[in-house]
DNA sequence: CACCATGTTCCTTG
DNA sequence: CCAAGGAACATGGT
């Protein structure tokens, strides 16, 4: 996409650039080009050329929210159910598809500054984990979901990690030691980096009768069940028995701030 | 029919 | 100040 001009805006769903409005989209980002493409934990960040009497080049955040997709496709192929906004290019086009409507697409960039430490960056280290934990009395896995604590951990690697790491979901964030924040420092990473090279590892092909999409899955792969799936080890396993070997117990599913998470009882202690 | 769901933010209440 | 809970966004799978 790097280097492709914004010809035309088709938003579907005024909902999915707020708070901005199709219309400030559409005079901000047509005849714009796309120069870089960044990351930022769950942003997607398009970096657009500025006009020459601009400081700022405008950057233009998007967010799949839980069933969000973005894709090119030729633009004589029909867009697909749920398509929120099209962004048509030079050649092509960029659909952002999103069943739930929880996605984003917007020029408001202000959720990036609130944002912690990316887990797999330079400046995470067991010490900044430590700060992020700080002295809360909140539940580590619940302080691991804020954003502003770490960026970019979602529900899933968060009650992986933390079995990786044999820590309880529930043990106050500001009581762990150490050696314990050290363990989940280093599963976090480990959790992330195995999601990120499964990921990589799984063909993309547009073309032909396959769907492989290099999606993430925690079920059963749409087209190819077994062989791509990501290995998750708790996360919708409750009353399987627990993947460390030798361990006799058996996953559990628990409520914390409304969202599930899975964990070893027996393996995962309660009391560092 | 009921209940659950990979996310984030904002607001109220205690 | 902190923490908890609900709402909002809205659809689809089981």
């Amino acid at each position: 996409m790097v280097g492709r001009t914004i010809r035309q805006i088709t938003i579907l769903r005024a909902k999915t650039c707020r708070p901005d409005t199709p219309a400030c989209l559409q005079k901000t980002l047509v005849g714009r080009r796309i120069e870089r493409l960044d990351r930022r934990a769950k942003y997607l960040v398009f970096n657009l050329n500025p006009r020459p009497s601009e400081t700022a080049p405008p950057r233009l955040l998007a967010h799949l929210g839980m069933t969000g997709r973005l894709f090119v496709q030729p633009t004589d192929v029909p867009l697909p159910g749920h398509t929120a906004a099209v962004l048509r290019l030079d050649r092509g086009q960029l659909v952002f598809q999103d069943t739930r409507y929880f996605g984003r697409l917007t020029l408001d960039t202000t959720p990036l500054d609130r944002l912690g430490p990316e887990p797999l960056g330079i400046h995470f280290t067991p010490a900044a984990l430590a700060t992020a934990l700080g002295s809360s009395r909140q539940a580590v896995k619940v302080r691991l979901l804020d954003q502003r604590a770490i960026a970019g951990l979602g529900n899933i690697y968060a009650s992986e990690a933390l079995f990786l790491a044999r820590i309880h979901p529930e043990r106050p964030a500001g009581q762990l030691h150490p050696k314990e924040i050290a363990a989940l420092h280093r599963s976090i990473q480990t959790v992330l980096s195995q999601a990120i090279t499964v990921g990589s590892t799984v063909p993309l092909n547009w073309s032909g009768s396959t769907k492989t999409d290099r999606l993430f899955y925690y079920g059963r792969h749409p087209d190819a069940p077994g062989s791509y799936e990501e290995r998750l080890r708790v996360y919708d396993r409750a009353g399987a028995p627990c993947s460390r070997r030798r361990c006799p117990g058996t996953i559990r599913r628990i409520l914390q701030a409304g969202r599930s998470t899975f964990l070893c009882p027996q393996c995962q202690s309660t009391w560092g």
